[in-house]
DNA sequence: ATGAAAGCGCTAACAC
DNA sequence: GTGTTAGCGCTTTCAT
């Protein structure tokens, strides 16, 4: 007998919760109680319970008790790449409400060598955890079966889905673009160029022009093609070329402005207009995207729009739970906009009348 | 009977490996070998078996096969905060290289409200992680004994342990902070300012600091004081505080470069430089430490010594799965010394000669 | 307030 | 090549 339940002769001891109930002299069950439900255990009993777990150096298995109550405690999170500035606030915001409710987070990179986004929805299912906040791009409709499939609470972050189905939290990209082209318009510049990213993808892509477009219009000032020049991605390169690509075109095109999708792209922007020997903001007011960190790092200052990261973040981990816990008073589907704001700093100047 | 192996009467069937084994006409040990070892099962067995598993939607449990085999294919990171955009790359390493093999990552971040560093390991400990990438600063004797009584492996990042007696991979801060003064120098300066981390913290702080003594003495140049400006974090902030403390003193020194503790010091220096009328390069030179992404996204861009965080955090985890598979050709326990390299960018030029 | 016992879903000897 | 069976360490009715 004797099926190593302690002192049983064999290699390293493990202490589990029948070690620590039989030298408390309690039941496994009331080990479990104290650990648990403290306030169903007599005074006394839990005294000798947890000074026989400090004395036996115990520590309760995470993984039994997820086996046991079939919940992981654990969210998954789907993002393209964890190297953009962009995702740093995200991920604390994050990691800061999980951990104010005792949840791991699981990261899981969908640009990752041997992986893509389906990959991540079926590893991530494997290893149990209880819902996913996914901000890997727009949300097809596969992706929606796949998730359908599966069975997991999904909410999403900085995108949405095809058919509004889950629960998403993003900023208004139109909306805060038309307010970033309102800002510089209200500054007098009627001549403003455009990086944006692809137009073929649809929330920091598409909408962010489209903004632009119906902020100009509204303002009766025609959208001019050779003002616009769409980066390959988001990047500071990007932001560089297509800068460069503007300047260097046949007919050079004025303007005074230059409105960028996103904070590194206007980074690289700055650059190009700096080696082309235009002063900013003198010669021409540079506008970002996102409010990153290092917005604020750089000379001049950086005006952009934020984008409240790590609030997003943070009310994705208490809808998620809320789905997970189905708790009644959760969020609908649907997208919820999170407000943004338009961050006056160096880099844009109001245009000199002449 | 039927103790819910499939068919029964009840809410959601859970599709587990029994469900699977019966549908398929073979036991959950064969289920369990095409999982783990396919090469052990017979060809049209494993074809049956595979098929019934996508037949019935099923997704092997993560947490019951930790539970059977005490391994849970998962590292612990602890880190202070996730925000410094010091630790992207490191991140991006350890992520990778953990993908690479099969391992996932869970996040600790011994700043969070709710925790410290040690009740970071037994957070870690109770999810039974196989091992810990720790990077949350010195690691204390008092930190060493937990770590003892846990009896999880740990391997150091970007810092080192009290008595060596744990692997860690870092640069050599003293040697890289003496060949960048050694690259100013080099360049004709000799009056370097430098604004150092806390001198009280061991391995960014007190160490970097050294490495510039060392190398003004090598060149014969006195330390001076009144050059020295201690950061009271690693933050842009502080540099730029510390800047400007410099620049206020009494008798202002005279000095034709700046080197600082980390990029991020560097920036809030070249702004301070910026705001006192001073031009970088040919005002004053400035030199950073670490290379993160910002670096080469400002103007001018800034030279620096690259630190190899992304490296560093494959090595890490590839030396913590040694330890973990007890690899018989793993690594001794001590520092390894990743390799650094001076970066040479805008920020700083050569003295002119007067 | 506490104990007994049956699972949670998988793996790993050990048989055949 | 495949089946049997006993755990892994915890939770959770159901009794008492």
């Amino acid at each position: 007998m004797a099926i190593s339940t302690g002192i049983g002769g064999g290699d390293a001891i493990r202490i589990n919760i029948k070690t620590v109930a039989s030298h408390a002299g309690v039941s496994p069950a009331t080990v479990s109680r104290v650990l648990n439900t403290p306030e169903l255990v007599g005074q006394e009993t839990k005294a000798r319970v947890l000074a026989a777990m400090e004395a036996l150096n115990y520590h309760p298995s995470g993984v039994a008790r997820s086996l046991s109550t079939q919940k992981s405690r654990t969210i998954g999170v789907i993002v393209p790449g964890i190297s953009a500035h962009f995702f740093i606030d995200l991920h604390k915001g994050i990691h800061e409400a999980a951990a104010a409710i005792g949840m791991d987070v699981l990261l899981y990179d969908s640009k990752r060598a041997t992986g893509n986004i389906v990959d991540g929805f079926y590893t991530l299912k494997r290893r149990q955890i209880d819902g996913i906040i996914f901000s890997s791009g727009y949300l097809t409709q596969e992706y929606e079966m796949v998730i359908a499939r599966l069975g997991i609470p999904v909410v999403l972050v900085l995108t949405e889905s095809a058919n509004q189905g889950l629960t998403a939290f993003k900023v208004d990209d139109i909306r805060a673009c038309f307010d970033a082209i309102s800002y510089l318009i209200a500054r007098g510049h009627r001549n403003i160029a455009m990086i944006s990213g692809p137009l073929d993808e649809p929330v920091a892509g598409k909408s962010r022009y489209d903004g632009y477009c119906l902020a100009l219009q509204h303002y009766d000032i025609p959208v001019r093609e050779e003002l616009l020049a769409v980066g390959s991605d988001y990047h500071y390169e990007s932001g560089y070329k297509a800068m460069n690509e503007i300047l260097s075109r046949d007919s050079r095109p004025e303007f005074t402005a230059v409105f960028a999708a996103c904070d590194d792209i206007a980074l690289g922007a700055m650059r190009a207009l700096y080696e082309a020997g235009l002063k900013v903001p003198d010669d021409v007011s540079v506008m970002g995207f996102d409010d990153v960190s290092v917005a604020n790092m750089v000379t001049p200052k950086l005006t952009t729009v934020k984008q409240p990261f790590y609030q997003i973040g943070a009310r994705a981990v208490q809808a998620l739970n809320d789905i997970i816990e189905d708790n009644p008073n959760r969020l609908p589907p649907g997208v919820h906009y999170m407000p943004h704001q338009v961050i006056g700093r160096e880099s844009v100047t109001t245009v000199p009348i002449r």
